[in-house]
DNA sequence: CGGACTTTGAGAACGATTGCACAAGCGGGA
DNA sequence: TCCCGCTTGTGCAATCGTTCTCAAAGTCCG
């Protein structure tokens, strides 16, 4: 029953905007939303949100909007968030030390059970409840824990090495924070983040403001109005 | 001179990807780079390679590519990294620290000048060469620096009143760390990234891997061949 | 000097995404 | 019961982005 036809990409990267804007609702003890209001909430146009939730399947009910414990229990299916995913960080540097600690992790359905580290010296240190293990138990880990998520907190020099070990191990999904691009085979899905490169975006559109014109404005920028 | 017509924003996006990749050649003493080439390093296709960079001017010679100096200023004066950014800071948790620390930025045209925080405990405090300044004091930090991008690393509920503020004390590129929807004015440009979202659409294509198919495969993983 | 080879730049086809507009469906009140 | 107002779901057109293809333009070699 997972939808069965597919859902485009832009719709699957929207679907969490839309989740968080559901749990503020039920937050609120609200008991429908309509696309309107949602699409205020998560920041994109109402029109976008009802075809968006269309691909979901037809979850709304005329002159009335969605329900909204009913929508976050099939968008939480569909994002597979119904059970909690195990997840590995490798290399405890600066951001992965950071990462290790944030709490914003475990309350949205991804938990981090395992440290690696390349460097002996780190190893066998503790960071919160956890205690950072070696590159080379990385397997070992792996399939202990049941991880399918990994990542890439490392300099940009050990990402590809990294990204070919946590595929060997049998992770497949990766996010990659390190500034460098990476390879991975069919049928291991890898997302990036890079911090240097959303400034660089930032600066291009600074630079180009002072000649005139309205500026960059995202989705977000765009909505017409605040919520509430 | 700063090429005359409109840039697509796909093609912003990847700039700062040739520009690292250009980088690394340089690094290597490499005269000239084909579009192939600048694809495998960069982990897209050459047509789009081709295609982006056609954008900027023509700035190629047929036959044998491009001069990889020449192609490097260019890009980096489209980015506006001819120059250094003064960048503030929001917020000195647990990520705001890290980002603090990263060294990675410096090297890529982008200086953290300023830390602030709203916590009076944590008002006056070092880290790194810097002390965080009060939230109160934004506008002052902001126009003593000369600070046009700011970066907000505070907790959801506190991110849209910062962002306001950021945007009264002058800063009109934002980059927003935070978990939330933020809202700024026309002319101001925002960017986010969230970590969580990151990992919910990891989760997506990895729950719906068992039921078969290639998995969801970006741009990178599409790229055939290794570089060299 | 001419031909073979390489690589760019751009036109055109294609595909994905967005936004508009509106019919269809539902609830509530007379 | 019927009508009215509200909101969804979706067909359609327009926009945006990607990929294919190939002529044009250069280098290199004999």
């Amino acid at each position: 029953m997972p939808s069965a036809g597919r859902i485009p990409e832009a719709t699957v990267a929207r679907l969490p905007l839309y989740y968080r804007a559901l749990l503020e609702t039920a937050d609120q003890h609200v008991g429908t939303v309509s696309s309107d209001r949602l699409a205020a909430l998560a920041g994109v146009n109402a029109a976008k949100v009802r075809k968006d939730l269309s691909y979901l399947g037809s979850y709304g009910t005329r002159g009335v909007g969605y329900d909204v414990e009913f929508l976050l229990h099939q968008i939480s299916r569909e994002l597979g968030l119904t059970h909690d995913w195990p997840v590995v960080i490798v290399g405890v540097g600066n951001l992965g030390h950071a990462l290790a600690n944030y709490k914003g992790f475990g309350a949205r359905g991804f938990q981090i059970v395992a440290l690696v580290d390349a460097d002996p010296a780190k190893v066998g240190t503790r960071i919160g409840e956890l205690t950072v293990a070696a590159l080379d138990d990385l397997p070992k880990v792996v399939a202990e824990c049941g991880i399918a998520i990994g990542i890439i907190a490392t300099p940009a020099v050990a990402a590809q090495e990294v990204a070919d070990r946590l595929v060997d191990a049998g992770v497949t999904s990766i996010l990659n924070f390190a500034p460098a691009v990476v390879n991975v085979p069919p049928g291991v899905s890898l997302r990036k983040v890079d911090l240097a490169i959303e400034l660089q975006i930032l600066s291009f559109y600074q630079q180009r403001r002072v000649p005139g014109g309205d500026g960059h404005r995202g989705d977000v920028a765009r909505a017409k109005e605040r919520v509430r």
